[in-house]
DNA sequence: GTGAAAGCGCTAACAA
DNA sequence: TTGTTAGCGCTTTCAC
């Protein structure tokens, strides 16, 4: 196995150059003679000739890679972050992925292993154990945070605009009559829900109806407890009308627990497999995950060429897709 | 950035001692008294020191790092069946994922870069374009397919038990009475699904029930098309009172066409988001990508270690869930 | 425009 | 049990 490679000596004596040379056509550095480089291109490809990586790497002090880290690749979303850094990324660099699993001494030690020369840069998508060590880590090396910010620590960002995302849902529920929206959403700590919460008041407030928060439930998704609070909606004095989820678990929880998206006005947040058929079509707040992915690895990029450049956040607009639930009342 | 890590000799230094000892400290290595391993160890932790990857992988001529290439990565199979990689390799190796995304000279590009230097071994779901170049590649890199083979080509293999799935769908169908039972399929030429026929075509043959092809559909996933099918089927002579689809992306397209899973005795081959609970609950034929994934790995360390050993194939048992369709007619 | 020499941080081979 | 020497394959001086 691993045949013998070419390197670059080998490439240089067959081009009759030196591997200063070689390197130079390489790295696509000027001063080269045409002839010479045509030459040495020749003997790059007569021997399939391959840099090594690592003899690079360790040269110059770079991986050529970075990572993609987040809680758990399987999750559909997730995979849709990587496969956009992974395109946007195109061959100037390989993508390491690294799902964290909710093991706060996994998490630390990829990433510090990872920092200490795997990768030259990281798209983290922070979980709220990132706090603790991030603020060593952010000294070694370049990180930008996607999809969430890291608490308490400056770093480059690309978010949803949660904000506005959620209050468009509640605005376009508000205009086909309804005034008893229920909001229920992921645990109250987790930093998009507090956006999407955020929206979902500024919604109303706007309309001039006032927040009941009896109608907000936040908690982690677990379709047993939520679909005890969906009955116990349905018999308060003035139950909800329409209903907005604050993620796609919630979602999911809320279908799982038996919620009719046919018949109850509903706008989700995060699109997801089937939602354009489930239940006669749920209307949902579609994140932008080829644009986040790539914004993130612009800014990675960035951060990488420029290390003084000052941090960045940018917001990506989300589209409201209205397939057919909220019609209902 | 990049602040000045600690190097072995900066340990040795620290600790009294030469490179090399550090270096065997670092890799557990016989013959280091006790305490002088407990100096090297806190030399280290003093430095927080990391050794540099490119340099080890310069010296040893292994990069620490395997590849994990698919067609499409936020595919839920493939993230799934990347997590399982990732958890499999531990900390063993890093993972990287590739993308192919049906660009076959980025593929072919993608895998001679990994296999250049970057990956000490690839676990490859190929696409048929692999066929090609898959040749030399395996002469230089071990690989493991996984989900498939590579076809013309010896490596080994981690693949689903396809064949007893689908018959076990089928007898399922069968037992409840059905003996006009439709094939839904993805493209004829597509591995998994000549294996999933053949268990269709079995499983029939054993209950006695002769073959009728005009209940056989093969083709790329299309709700449009296959929408014209599923009508087509209701009016011809015998219709068929039951149904199987050949994958997740065949049994998507039929949910798009409306099909209807909730009033059709249906089992789809693969388990998708919501099929416990679309259309009252669909059946599946679950394949395990824990074991699949882990598998894989483990058939790929075996060839690390051992570029000789025999190539081996191995089946992973799938999973019939029953949860509603089947048991209308 | 091109080449020679040095060295990135580590480990294999050999001494001691 | 530990240290010395060399060199992995490339790029960075700096000389020509």
């Amino acid at each position: 196995m691993s045949a013998e490679r070419a390197k670059m000596e080998d490439v240089a004596r067959l081009a009759g150059v030196s591997a200063k040379t070689v390197s130079r056509v390489l790295n696509q550095e000027a001063y080269v003679a045409t002839d010479t480089r045509e030459r040495v291109l020749a003997a790059m490809r007569e021997l399939s000739y391959r840099p090594n990586p690592a003899a690079q790497g360790l040269r110059r002090s770079t991986s050529g890679s970075i990572a993609f880290v987040c809680e758990d690749i399987s999750e559909p979303f997730a995979a849709q972050l990587a496969l956009s850094v992974e395109r946007s990324v195109g061959d100037r660099y390989v993508v390491i992925v690294a799902s964290m699993l909710g093991d706060v001494k996994r998490e630390r030690e990829t990433l510090e292993s990872l920092a200490a020369g795997h990768v030259d840069g990281i798209v983290l998508s922070p979980t709220p154990a990132s706090k603790g060590y991030l603020a060593r880590l952010l000294r070694s090396t370049p990180v930008v945070c996607l999809d969430r910010p890291a608490r308490g620590h400056e770093t480059d960002v690309v978010l949803s605009d949660n904000v506005g995302g959620m209050a468009s849902a509640v605005r376009h529920l508000i205009a086909a009559g309804h005034d008893r929206i229920a909001y229920l959403g992921d645990a109250e700590e987790v930093f998009t829900q507090k956006e999407r919460l955020e929206g979902y008041r500024s919604a109303l407030r706007e309309a001039g109806i006032e927040l009941d928060l009896s109608l907000v439930y936040q908690h982690a998704p677990d379709s047993q407890r939520i679909g005890k609070h969906l009955s116990w909606f349905r018999q308060i004095r003035r139950p909800p009308t329409a209903y907005v989820s604050g993620n796609s678990l919630t979602t999911l929880a809320m279908i799982h627990a038996g919620f009719d998206a046919a018949s109850d006005a509903f706008v989700a947040f995060d699109d997801f497999p089937l939602a354009d058929v489930f239940g006669g079509g749920i209307n949902v707040v579609a994140q932008d995950a080829e644009a986040l992915g790539a914004e993130a690895v612009h800014t990675l990029m960035r951060r990488i060429d420029n290390d003084a450049a000052p941090v960045k956040a940018t917001r990506i607009g989300t589209r409201l897709l209205i397939r057919n639930s909220s019609s209902l009342r």
